[in-house]
RNA sequence: CGGGACGUAGCGCAGCUUGGUAGCGCACCUGAUUUGGGAUCAGGUGGUCGCAGGUUCAAAUCCUGUCGUCCCGACCA
């Protein structure tokens, strides 16, 4: 490719919108304009780097036993009301009608559209497993878009949907995705960790995410200075760090306090630390109110209380609720002698003694309280959102915190879809059994974005080499050497008879643009043929990511490069 | 969805308070000089000031509405 035909329109200044490295980069070496929010045009350099994910991609998937194929981006409503999730999946599904007025929706996943072919295609145990996957454009329709490529509408993933019959089975396929998704994310040159994660709207029994580390990381990440434990931060099971509690107890006692609203407050009034303290919360699961108990000092995990109420809705109760319901005003409430709510608690809660909790009684607390004696506890759950310094739940260590963007996502569904979609094969002794399912999706604009937010300088992007969309650019350093040009012309001829993926900046600008561009592009190699070496028969190859420069004979410069790429 | 900010040339911005000729830098085009890290000089192209109403002799500027964009929060297969 010669430059003056290339199209990457490079910016020298920062578009005001772009807040991340990634997005700023993007923006200013002309790889990406934005169409709409959150909607984006992939422009040629961008395309390049893009498709080279796509076939490591492939590749991998490939390698664990996945077939391609390619399923629409508009899907029905039918299939949606089918799997329940036309009414539960809310806002972000972006849904549109026909000129008949009938529901559709652009797909932001393919569960539905997978299950149901499979569903009328495969009826055999010996058909199974099965893993298809696709690459394809997935639309939601997010409350809020950001950061370019990492939080898009629409946006590139690709998606395999493994069907298996039974849990062993699906546990093989689980293990292939996690070994490919492994291989995946290493071949593109990042630095990432699979970690636990929660299953969300999804469904099912065990997920992990691939995050890239990086510092713009949208998603926290706790994990285990001694041992492999990891796990994203919504979800990290809290180890306790409570000593076991030998105070004899004492007798309960009602105590004035006024205004003491929160935990602060109380423990500033009655001078005791908020780890003496039960915060009560209440919550609205569903419509239904139900009391959360947890340690003064711990803050309430909403996806964990989610998942333990087993509900779809989880809401704050407001102050009328509470009136209504418990009789007292938010601050005051308590467990003890409270009928007709469902009380939760956390695992730390049922070891404490001699509690401080509200009265249920404006202005008033209760001390010496303590569980079992004084209130009962209808389900203990680990409720609490784990923090970075506490133990790890697995082996004692320490949980330190980094931060990371979630490239890809693995999960077993289970049997969710393969129920409401009706996908059942027949075993070996005739019965009917339902398909077990796991899905499995890479962000491949995110993985993009990622590798940028990994490798940067203040001068531009440093691509691994697996993923750089053209590896080497020669640059004659004056457009009127009739001698630099020749040599730069020949050096790129031979580059591309050997197939070495290679840009030659033709362009009639001086030395300073070229250089510029280069770095901001971030082309793994840089040949420059400039007078300062020509006179001894040499031109310079610099590596971009280290800056080294390698003085070359002209003759032997193609062959050096394409040397030196294998090494990098 | 709650809070905040913004919308003037492809990009970055000024002008708006106090209504009266639409401006600067970069980019782009022409010419000259220049050529190893985003050149200099001269000349030039490009804008219904997001859109729609209203007030006014007169609106980028004041008022109302509307659309769009970004940030924080909530949310997030």
């Amino acid at each position: 490719m010669r430059a003056s035909q290339l199209f990457a329109p490079t910016l020298r200044e920062v578009p005001a919108e772009a807040e991340i490295v990634s997005h700023q980069l993007m923006m200013r070496s002309g790889m990406i304009r934005k169409t709409a929010s959150g909607v984006y045009t992939y422009m040629p350099i961008a395309w390049r780097v893009m498709k080279k994910i796509m076939n490591i991609i492939r590749e991998e998937m490939d390698a664990e036993g996945g077939q391609e194929l390619m399923m629409p981006g508009v899907q029905p409503a039918e299939l949606w009301l089918k799997s329940g999730r036309w009414d539960v999946y809310g806002e972000e599904l972006w849904r549109l009608k026909d000129r008949h007025g009938r529901d559709f929706c652009l797909g932001p996943t393919h569960e539905e559209v997978i299950t149901t072919i499979v569903a009328g295609d495969v009826k055999s145990y010996r058909d199974l497993p099965l893993r298809l996957y696709q690459i394809q454009t997935k639309y939601r329709d997010e409350r809020r878009p950001r950061f370019g490529l990492m939080r898009g509408r629409e946006f590139i993933m690709k998606d395999l949907y493994s069907f298996d019959r039974d849990d062993a089975a699906l546990e093989e396929s689980y293990q292939a995705m996690y070994r490919a998704y492994t291989n995946i994310f290493t071949r593109c040159g990042l630095k990432f960790r699979p970690v636990q994660a929660d299953n969300g709207a999804i469904g099912g029994t065990a997920s992990h995410e691939f995050m890239v580390l990086a510092q713009s990381g949208e998603a926290e990440i706790l994990y285990c200075s001694e041992c492999r434990y990891a796990a994203s931060a919504e979800i990290a099971q809290s180890g306790s760090d409570q000593e076991s509690n030998k105070e004899e107890a004492k007798n309960r006692e009602e105590v004035y306090t006024p205004d003491c609203k929160t935990i602060d407050d109380l423990a500033g009034f009655l001078k005791i630390s908020p780890e003496k303290t039960i915060k009560a919360l209440c919550y609205k699961a569903d419509d239904e109110l139900v009391l959360v108990l947890i340690r003064g000092d711990r803050t309430v995990n909403e996806i964990k209380l989610k998942n333990a109420l087993a509900c779809l809705d989880l809401q704050m109760a407001t102050d009328e609720d509470i009136t209504r319901v418990m009789g007292s005003s938010m601050g005051f409430v308590g467990p003890v002698g409270l009928k007709g709510v469902k009380i939760l608690a956390d695992l730390e809660v049922p070891n404490m003694t001699n509690g401080v909790c509200g009265a249920n009684k404006k202005d008033y607390h209760l001390i010496n309280v303590n569980p079992d004696r004084d209130f009962s506890i209808d389900q203990t759950a680990d409720l609490r959102l784990a923090k970075a310094g506490e133990p790890c739940p697995e082996c004692g260590g320490k949980l330190l915190s980094a931060r990371g963007i979630e490239a890809g996502q693995i999960f077993k569904l289970g049997n969710k879809y393969s129920k409401s979609m009706g996908a059942k094969y027949l075993d070996e002794t005739g019965r009917e059994q339902l398909m077990v399912m796991g899905c499995y999706g890479i962000g491949v604009g995110r993985t993009m974005a990622a590798a940028i937010e990994q490798n940067f300088d203040d001068d531009g992007i440093i691509w691994p080499i697996s993923i750089a969309p053209y590896h080497v650019v020669v640059v004659p350093v004056s457009d009127r050497s009739e001698e630099q040009v020749q040599v730069a012309e020949s050096i790129y001829l031979k580059l591309i008879n050997k197939k070495v993926e290679t840009v030659c900046d033709d362009r009639k600008e001086r030395p300073g643009v070229k250089f510029k561009d280069a770095d901001l592009i971030g082309y793994p190699l840089r040949i420059t043929v400039g007078s300062k070496t020509l006179a001894e028969g040499k031109v310079e190859v610099k590596v971009r990511s280290t800056g080294e420069v390698h003085l070359v004979e002209v003759g032997k410069a193609a062959d050096f490069a394409e040397q030196l790429l294998k090494e990098l």
